[in-house]
DNA sequence: ATTTTATTTAAGTATTTACTAAACTAACAT
DNA sequence: ATGTTAGTTTAGTAAATACTTAAATAAAAT
């Protein structure tokens, strides 16, 4: 999910935020965020653009940017994918254990003494 | 929140995913991405503890570290805190509003070289 | 056609970051 | 004490990135 990269800077995540609820064009944002040069906010739109975040519609000479709302839905079924996942974590957790290069399962600090219990 | 400047590297994603569903030493993560030093696991770790993203717990020698689920409700109420609450996306419009019309501060270079003036 | 306006692209610099190797610290063992 | 193991910190480098100014593009106005 490159959403987490274009996210990653305050200043995206400013300009994002200036076109969230409505469109606006390239030379509004650079007026609202004056200590920053108008190529550089140009570029960190097409930064956001690539990511997916915003969309771009083009009006005479105008560009104007609106962010895509859903693109948080994908952000958040993307870490709910990644980390909600019971096979998920089932591979990683193998993972994990083979690095260790131990039969044994994973260290655990104070057993409790155990009749037939199952695990869970 | 800085947990979105840590989870925008691949990497540190990775090491985060190994020790979601339980702790691990900062060995056996080492172990487990053989392609990287273990200097550099343990300076991603340093990371994602600054973001709040993993819990350390020492024991002897070993340093255990696990994922905070938690933090991942707080970067989603952040996204949502900062996205979807609706007096700040009018205090947002209302910046842009002020910056479409009435001019501010524009940061270009300004033209007209004076006679004698003294640049920066 | 020339100029103006809106924005992008290019080229270069500066800052940041991801990495490595080596030095360091701390806990344990001998 | 000395050595070993687990991990961090430091110092340095290479690559990525954020920023700048300047030049380029493109539509509209003159």
């Amino acid at each position: 999910m490159d959403a987490l990269t274009a996210l990653a800077t305050p200043r995206r995540r400013e300009i994002l935020r200036l076109v969230w609820t409505r469109e606006a064009p390239a030379g509004d944002i650079h007026r609202a965020l004056p200590d920053v040069s108008f190529a550089a906010i140009s570029q960190h739109l097409a930064v956001l653009a690539g990511a997916g975040l915003v969309d771009v519609r083009k009006e005479g000479r105008h560009r104007y940017y609106r962010a895509r709302p859903e693109s948080l839905g994908d952000l958040r079924s993307w870490l709910e994918a990644t980390w909600d996942d019971a096979l998920y974590r089932l591979k990683v957790q193998a993972e994990l254990e083979q690095a260790r290069r131990g039969p044994r399962p994973l260290r655990r600090p104070r057993r409790l003494p155990r009749r037939g219990s199952t695990p869970p």
